[in-house]
DNA sequence: TTGGTTCTCCTAACATGATTAGGATAATCG
DNA sequence: CGATTATCCTAATCATGTTAGGAGAACCAA
């Protein structure tokens, strides 16, 4: 997996071919089969293995019970995540690999991460359905808008906390979620 | 051209085929190098068809000096146009074909795209570059949303004014644009 | 020790898909 | 009409995923 990842990281995730798996492992292709049913199988495991990193850097967010201060927390949690391994977020989150689709059990695992940060979210108090959507969106436009168009930098990132204010002050107003 | 869309449509962006294109027209896969130097020239002349039709669409957009309003209309077009095509949205917005990376001609058309949406907002009355980024992570946030979690549904294309309003609230108050 | 079972990896071969080489047929044009 | 050009084809090559089947080492029970 490790040399699966290296590969991803220097070809791009749709670039990943087993051949060079196989060659960094010192093996020829047919072996790698001993290991994954197939090339998807492979993917799949990826996938799984970048759902239990999210849910283990998850556990690791505190909240502090004051609204505003926490939505950029998990905010923040949400963007560093996505931008810190452009190669995880484009297989996790985007529809990069032509035929893959995550097997059920990976799928469940990326539902539960979803439903982790839904909770986050909530417990901060943000309750109505719309405004988590609207949360969502400006979360994956941050990270998307950063990787495309300043992958190492921070031109999006740093906008995390003016996009948590903006978004609380509206809903507030407009959305009858249950700010605290 | 036609033909290749309509793979594309059926078996998405990073599954067409020069055999299924030839297919399609009804000749064989070698008889395309006529037209087209590669595979990658044909993605590539596909994606500068979808950066003209972005343009063309750009240039039916009508502004009414009010600002609110015509923030709305652009990230109506916007969302609207990204989610109208998911096949076109993913090979001009996101990295999905491995190795494409688009010609110079074709990247200086979606680059204008870029910048006319870029004035269009400037003619709304924001001119921020924070608040320009601001606003482009959101639009990209809804209709990635929508496109990857409700295709052909409404469920983030319904928040676009919501949006805005959230925006413009922030960005007059937060971000020394000039709304007007 | 020995014979079988299992584990691990290999070579050979195949299918699909992109691509190149080179030729045949038909249209066009002086 | 003869030459040129356009259009499309077949045959073959290369890369990659994948299957079939086997060799050798490790391990385990008698």
């Amino acid at each position: 997996m490790d040399a699966a990842w290296e590969v991803a990281r220097t070809h791009g995730i749709g670039g990943l071919t087993l051949r060079d798996v196989a060659r960094k492992v010192g093996m020829r292709p047919p072996s790698l089969y001993s290991y994954f049913d197939s090339k998807d199988a492979l993917y799949d495991a990826m996938f799984a293995q970048g759902c239990r990193e999210f849910l283990e850097a998850h556990a690791s967010v505190r909240l502090t019970g004051e609204t505003v201060a926490d939505l950029k927390t998990v905010m923040r949690f949400f963007v560093g995540f996505c931008t810190e391994n452009t190669v995880r977020y484009q297989l996790l989150f985007q529809r990069v690999v032509p035929g893959f689709e995550p097997s059920k059990e990976s799928f469940a695992l990326s539902e539960e991460g979803l439903r982790k940060v839904v909770t986050l979210l909530q417990s901060s108090g943000v309750t109505d359905a719309r405004a988590l959507d609207l949360l969502t969106a400006i979360g994956t436009g941050l990270a998307d808008q950063q990787i495309s168009n300043d992958p190492g930098g921070s031109r999006w990132i740093g906008l995390t906390d003016d996009a948590i204010e903006m978004f609380y002050a509206y809903v507030q107003q407009h959305m009858k979620g249950e700010p605290e």
